[in-house]
This record gives structure tokens, sequence and C-alpha cells, in this order.
DNA sequence: AAAATACTTTACGTTTACGTAAACTTTATC
DNA sequence: GATAAAGTTTACGTAAACGTAAAGTATTTT
């Protein structure tokens, strides 16, 4: 199934729940490279993949922009010339800095809601008294 | 420092690095509700934790209405009536999901940043080697 | 061969989250 | 009392990320 060659744009806009006009937004901005049959877009398995990471990239807050530049800088990292291979693990401190900032702000996140949590579930409780009181 | 009761709009503004112009705007958009003493804004320390909940939130990749939706239903959850708690224990449920989800995609990241460190290392290596028996 | 289906390009519209400028008031400083 | 500094409202501008037609092509199904 996942091991298929090449995808239809309304194959991949199913799989991932995406519309074909953001496929083909996300073409236009240079972050897929389909090739064509015809007019046809055909994607490939790396296409499927950088759409992947697209959308991952946007639950984490990323703009195609940042995405972008990582996959520019990606491809020019293969080409294999030093500077650029020292630029990447660069960027790759950076984006790891995030990440770190991003943890920790779910993890405060987490613990406000489990307070929140507490909160309303003992007001509930208060409310169930109150109602039993009412009954006795 | 910190318990300081009221802060001017600039005072804000620059602990929290934003523009006075983004702090007008949230409360434009009714997530912050400061004062006034005459027209000049005058924010309490529960707009203070607002902002940096604001702030959290747009790191976390939050629009400022879902912000705004959790704030109205956290004051209304306060009122204390029992259909607003099990709404506002909802709304909780979904949130941690979320928080969930972008664990995992966090996760993912950086396990994919450290495999791509990696071949960025090996790469540089190689490039010595080729060096070294340039000079020899 | 007619109709439905899937794809295409072009292009204007929309929402979010502010930026930026203009014109004005109030408060602090020289 | 002038002037600078910090605040205000009003309003138009903008970048990002698509939505939404319109109008056409290509293929498949009936």
């Amino acid at each position: 199934m996942s091991d298929k060659q090449t995808f239809s744009i309304s194959e991949l806009a199913k799989e991932f729940d995406v519309t074909t006009r953001s496929v083909r937004f996300y073409e236009d901005q240079g972050l897929l490279r389909p090739s064509r049959r015809g007019q046809t877009r055909i994607f490939s398995s790396k296409d499927r993949v950088r759409l992947k990471l697209i959308l991952r990239g946007k639950r984490m807050g990323f703009s195609l922009a940042e995405t972008k530049e990582l996959f520019d800088l990606w491809d020019e990292t293969l080409s294999g010339n030093e500077k650029q291979l020292l630029l990447m693990l660069e960027t790759l401190a950076r984006k790891r800095d995030q990440l770190e900032q991003q943890k920790n702000d779910i993890a405060q996140a987490e613990m406000e809601m489990e307070t929140a949590e507490a909160r309303c579930r003992e007001a509930l409780e208060e409310l169930q008294k109150k109602k039993q009181q009412a009954t006795a």
C-alpha cells in the first residue's frame, strides 16, 4: 500500500485530509515538485514524505516558508559541500532550541490544565452535595 | 517586581517583547480587559497573566480565537453552573489530545533531526579524510 | 456520443494578526 | 510655556494560507 511509487493529487489529498488546492499551493510555493504526464501532476513517494513533513510542521506552528527553508537547505546539504553542511548543523541546533521551548510550553500547559480540571471536579462535587441537601 | 499591581501598555509590551499595537489588538479581540484612567489603559496582573498565556498559545500554534474561547469558557466556568463545568471538562479533554499529538510530532521531529545531524557529521568526516589525502 | 469524473490554469476573495501612518490628547521635562 | 514622551483613536495596508468560482482539457463510464 504505502510502498506505492506514484500518487495522484487527489490520492494525496485524501490520505492526508487536505484539499487539492492546498497541495497545488504547496507546489506553487516550491515545497513540492511533482513531475507531469501532460499537464497532470504525478507525485513521487518523496513528495508524499514532504507533504507529511509540511503538515507536521504546521501542527508545530511552522510557517510554510520555514519548512521550505529546511527543505532547500537539506537539498543543498546533500550536494555535500562543507559550508552547506556546517550551515545545516547550525540550523538544526537552532531548531532544537525551538523544540525545547515548545516542550516547556506544553509541560506548563499540561500542568495548568490539570489544576483547572481539578478545580472543575471540586466545583462539581460541591454542586452534588447541594443537590443532596435539597432532596433531604 | 513581579508582584506589581498595575502596568502600562509599554511596560507589558517591553516585558514580553511585543508591540503596543499587538496588545491593543488583543484587547480589541476581547482577550484583554484593561481598565482606564481617562483614556489610558491600566493593565492588572490578571491581564499580565493572560498576555503570557496568549503568547504561549501562539508558540503552540493556537489562534487568538482559540485562546479567547478558552478564556471565555473559563470565565463562565467560574460562575459555577453545572453545564459550564461539564463543557469545560470536555474542552480540557480535547485540548489534552491536541497536546498529545504535539508531543508525538515533537518526538518524531527530534528523532529525524538527530539522524539528519548524524548524516551531516559523517559527510563532514568524509570531507576531512579527502583533505588529508590531498595533503599526503 | 453524451455525460460524468478528474484534472488543469487563472484570478479574485477571505481571514488572521498585526504594521504603519495620521492626527490628536495627556503627562512629564526643561 | 514650549517641547518631548507616552498614550490614544481611526483607518488603510500587508503577508500568509488558502477558499472559491470560472472556464477549459482529458479520460472514463454509460
